[in-house]
DNA sequence: GCGACAG
DNA sequence: ATCTTGTCGC
């Protein structure tokens, strides 16, 4: 059975003030839940849940938005959704602009996933509200954040030089709207940084989208951290897209 | 005015 | 995100 909107008053609506957009933001944060749930698939039995990873790649004015789902580590379907760009990026509001498409994209898929992750954060946002939670509360359904560099927060620890498996807490300072100190995400060395220090890799940055602990959100990462930095489902899906973007050329 | 800023 | 060759290192 494939999924649909539950809460479809926050799909992303690009024609929004940017103060309208802030709104909606803060008030699906309020009902966004960042703790695990029964559903919330475990990290240390991941052969039985159905997990899919998210991405994007633009072309020209539009935006393919694809979708691949694992299950016991295979792929058990892919697929994705061309839309047009109708917002640039900006900083707080990146779900204006790829929510919509990867919704478009979503609403194709005819499996049942138990937890989605996307590339980008979810509650590391200032409001609290980043992709991965906006996208997880339209359809209710588990969700992982994971992006690149850091939005907002402070990370508990400095994140250079760290080795595999390592991970600090992100905690809400001043420009995020929670009690400062709380801890909205974890910086997560998934490869290991290049001891050569001219070049370093990175670590991820992983929180929760949408019914999810930032502690399970982390640990769902790391057991699905395999060959790359990145987990297989957005690995893959990045893939995906880009496949997928030379056949529109 | 200055600095910060997912993709 | 995207524009882009070679190159260093495991």
């Amino acid at each position: 059975m494939p999924i649909s909107p539950v809460n479809s008053q926050f799909i992303p609506n690009a024609s929004l003030s940017r103060s309208e957009m802030e709104e909606l933001q803060r008030s699906l944060a309020s009902i966004a839940t960042f703790d695990d749930t029964p559903e919330t698939p475990s990290p240390t039995a991941l052969t039985d849940p159905i997990i899919i990873g998210v991405d994007q790649a633009f072309c020209d004015e539009q935006v393919i938005s694809a979708v691949v789902a694992f299950r016991d580590g295979e792929i058990i379907e892919r697929t994705y959704a061309v839309s047009p760009i109708e917002l640039p990026y900006i900083p707080g509001l990146l779900a204006f602009r790829e929510g919509g498409p990867i919704c478009d994209a979503l609403d194709t898929l005819t499996c049942t996933p138990d937890l989605a992750l996307f590339d980008g954060s979810g509650r590391i946002h200032y409001r609290q509200a980043g992709l991965a939670t906006h996208i997880g509360v339209i359809y209710d359904l588990p969700s992982v954040g994971v992006a690149k560099s850091l939005l907002c927060g402070t990370p508990q620890a400095p994140t250079d030089r760290r080795p595999v498996g390592w991970r600090t807490p992100i905690r809400a300072d001043e420009q995020v709207d929670a009690q400062i100190g709380t801890t909205i995400g974890y910086a997560y060395q998934s490869k290991q940084y290049r001891p050569s220090a001219t070049t370093s890799v990175n670590p991820l940055y992983v929180s929760p989208g949408h019914r999810v602990s930032a502690e399970t959100a982390t640990e769902l990462v790391a057991a699905l951290c395999t060959a790359y930095k990145l987990p297989r489902p957005t690995q893959e899906a990045d893939r995906y897209a880009a496949e997928v973007k030379q056949t529109l050329r």
